[in-house]
DNA sequence: CGAAATCTTGAGTATAATCAAAAACGGTGG
DNA sequence: CCACCGTTTTTGATTATACTCAAGATTTCG
């Protein structure tokens, strides 16, 4: 685990600009926000159900997922991180974690004390309310998974989740030209869905031959976005995006 | 709709004294707290999708529920609210409901303005504090309901929801020796599951035969609890109850 | 270039959905 | 108290979606 100070560039500012224009002084406190930045390689569990940790992580790059695990060893992914996000944001108020947290591709982590969390939304209440608001749309994006895993059906069921995953990277201006990177196996989708990965497998195929995606390596195009939301039923208000974001 | 105003009693106040003891002052606001009360009768909603309220919800008593409808007009029950809960509390932060909270059986409903919300959380930031963890804490119930979809078949998925179901009922005195009263149908379980009615019926059928449960009428006994722990692999770590309610 | 991971294909099976109808239940009014 | 109505539960038969197992093709990466 390589470790230094200080990233690049912070998605988290973006991120929150994105909510309300940040004061200097806000934007300021957020780039001197001291994380511990490391880069982990894929498939490695970056905090583990049952742990009771003393800071959270913030996703500076990368893939990541939130996953659970049946007594029976099955694992149910619920939900996918990507920059900007704070999959682990609850512990500061739950002490012990009843999720794991692993990348999918190779991150960039900010590790947060969580003092230091407490205390920026102390000093900079926008910033607070910010963080709630996330762990509120969060609340809102499982819902919506529970909906999807449970009344939708094979290319339906990928068709939203797709949908969900491309307006989040856009919100991130990780997606240009309907084209995005999306380093995520079929297995993992598999896990995120409730499918096998056979099935995933197929209903990709199925997909592909009905013109809703295209796939070469990683990288997806959604040559008819409209189609692809129709078939997903996705519609993104519980994404609670503000103003522009959710058109298109 | 019959409105009046001050509850015999509020289950807020016993919810929040299971986290921690409130002060003379606290529980004395609590109980002063201004709210319209409604008996509304069984399947009315209380509020919709899309709404915007300036208000949130507190079920004093009954059965409710909070779902979301697809596209095609399947209904999916994300989660089951009982008394003390307040189902749409993100409405105090984000503006536009994501679901709908609609009654199961009678239940008295107060209903709570935001800015005496606001103003409560203001006052008494241990009241504050507790509404965020409840919060949390629903969020942490969504995930866990993803997984049982995704990932549990059955017996064993109708096993877990009754699991949580009599967990949370006993930590607010609504179990009595292992026996309570669930007025849900089994199209509401189904609707809860991803199930289909019939399938539903089958399932508690089997469940029933195996002596994992006992009904007679909406009165539903548990005669071995482990038994029916160990068949819906629960374990109430994501309720994040605090100290003794999590044991037997 | 070779090994490991990922993706693809085929065949057989299982869980659960759908459709349709009958039985049981719960509340209401006579 | 009983007859009646609508709702809920139950049953049977058929179908569909998705799973499992197993093997082969392809891609990725060192």
């Amino acid at each position: 685990m390589h470790a230094s100070f200080h990233p690049d560039y912070n998605p988290l500012i973006r991120k929150l600009e994105s909510v309300f224009p940040l004061t200097d002084e806000e934007r300021q406190a957020l780039e001197d926000l001291p994380m511990q930045v490391a880069v982990l390689k894929d498939h490695q569990d970056i905090v583990r159900e049952g742990d009771r940790p003393s800071r959270s992580c913030l996703i500076l790059s990368g893939f990541a997922c939130v996953y659970k695990m049946t007594a029976h060893g099955k694992r149910q992914i619920v939900s996918f991180a990507i920059a900007g996000d704070i999959p682990d944001l609850q512990s500061l108020h739950l002490k012990v974690l009843d999720t794991s947290v692993s990348t999918i591709s190779t991150c960039r982590v900010g590790f947060i004390q969580h003092e230091v969390l407490r205390d920026i939304c102390a000093r900079y209440p926008r910033i607070g309310a910010a963080f709630w608001r996330e762990a509120l749309i969060d609340a809102a994006i499982f819902r919506e998974w529970v909906m999807n895993v449970g009344q939708r059906e094979g290319v339906s069921r990928l068709a939203h989740l797709l949908c969900e995953l491309v307006v989040r990277l856009r919100a991130v201006d990780l997606v240009e030209d309907h084209v995005c990177d999306l380093p995520i196996t079929q297995t993992e989708f598999a896990d995120a869905l409730g499918f096998s990965p056979v099935h995933v497998n197929r209903v990709l195929q199925q997909m592909r031959a009905e013109g809703l995606i295209e796939t070469k390596g990683t990288r997806l195009r959604i040559p008819d976005w409209d189609k692809l939301k129709e078939v997903g039923e996705f519609d993104p208000t519980y994404l609670h995006l503000e103003s522009n974001q959710a058109a298109a």
